[in-house]
DNA sequence: TTTACTGCAAACATTTTGCAGATGT
DNA sequence: ACATCTGCAAAATGTTTGCAGTAAA
C-alpha cells in the first residue's frame, strides 16, 4: 500500500527519470487496494484513457519492483501478481484471499526455521521466499 | 525426485488411466534431475522422439501435481518450474541453485513462524508457500 | 463398448523487443 | 543537447482449448 507520492520519490532517488508515464502508473498503483497484476493495471490505464503503452506499465513496474517499492509474488493460483510495499530490507507478506489486500511482515522467526532447514539437509540457505494467504481481521468480520 | 513407478501408481490409485502418454511422461520426469519447466519435457520428448504433444505433457504435469507427486515451485526469476517430491502432507522444497535439485523438508518449525504472523497481523492464515534456494552440499564440496 | 485420453493446430494470454520519435534534465 | 524514456506493433513465450480419432478398462 504505497502511495503515489513515495513510489515518484523512490524514483527520482535512484536517480531515473520522473516522467509523466511513470507517474500515471504510480497513480494507478497507489489507486489499487491489494494485489493487482499488470494486465490489471493495463486494464486501469485504458479505462481511465491515460495513453499508457502496455510495454511501459511492463517497464515501470519492473523498475518499481527493482527499487523495492512494489514486489512481485505468485499467487496460489500461479498468477504473477504485485503488491505495494514498503522498502525495508527484508520482509514478507500475508495476502488476504478474500479482499486482496496484503500486510508487510517483518522478522517472524524465520530465522530459526532457515538455520533448522540447513542443518537438517546440509544445504547453504541463501534466500527464501515466503508467502502467506488467508483472511484479513476486516473480512472476518 | 520420484521415479516413474511411483508417478504411474499414483495414477492407477486416483482410478485414471494408466495410458502409454503418461507413462512416458512419468519416465521423462524420473530422468529429470532437479526442477524442470513443461518446456524441458516438451524439448526432452521431442529429442526422443516419443511423439508427445506439447498439450499432453502440459495435461499430465496437472494430473500429477494434483495427486501431489510433482509441485509446481516458482523460482526466483519468476519463472514456473516443477520437482518431483513424495506424496507427503505439507511440506516443502530447498532447492540448489547450483544443480537445480531439490529437497523436501517437513515440518521445521513453520508452525511457530504462522502463529506469530497471525498474533501479529490479526490474519487467520490459512496457507503458506515456502520455497528455499541456496546450495547443496554436493554442490559446495 | 464406452468414455477417458491424445495429438494437432489454433486460440489465447503474458511478457519482451526493435525502433522512430517524444521528453526529462 | 542528449540520453533516457515512450508508444506502437510485432515477436517471443507460455498455456489452454476444440475436436476428431485412439486406446484403456
Amino acid at each position: 500500500m504505497s502511495d503515489a507520492a513515495t513510489l515518484v520519490r523512490a524514483i527520482d532517488a535512484a536517480g531515473h527519470r520522473v516522467t509523466e508515464p511513470r507517474r500515471r502508473v504510480a497513480d494507478l498503483i497507489a489507486g489499487r487496494d491489494g494485489h493487482f497484476t499488470a494486465a490489471d493495471l493495463v486494464e486501469d490505464a485504458r479505462g481511465r484513457r491515460l495513453g499508457l503503452g502496455r510495454a511501459t506499465i511492463f517497464r515501470a513496474l519492473d523498475l518499481f519492483a527493482e527499487l523495492g517499492v512494489v514486489e512481485r509474488v505468485d499467487l496460489p493460483t500461479g498468477d504473477h501478481a504485485y503488491v505495494g510495499c514498503e522498502p525495508i530490507r527484508h520482509h514478507h507478506h500475508v495476502i488476504c484471499t478474500v479482499c486482496g489486500r496484503s500486510t508487510d511482515v517483518e522478522d517472524c522467526g524465520m530465522r530459526e526455521v532457515v538455520d533448522e532447514v540447513a542443518r537438517r539437509t546440509g544445504y547453504r540457505v541463501d534466500a527464501h521466499r515466503l508467502e502467506l494467504f488467508g483472511t484479513c481481521p476486516e473480512c472476518r468480520g
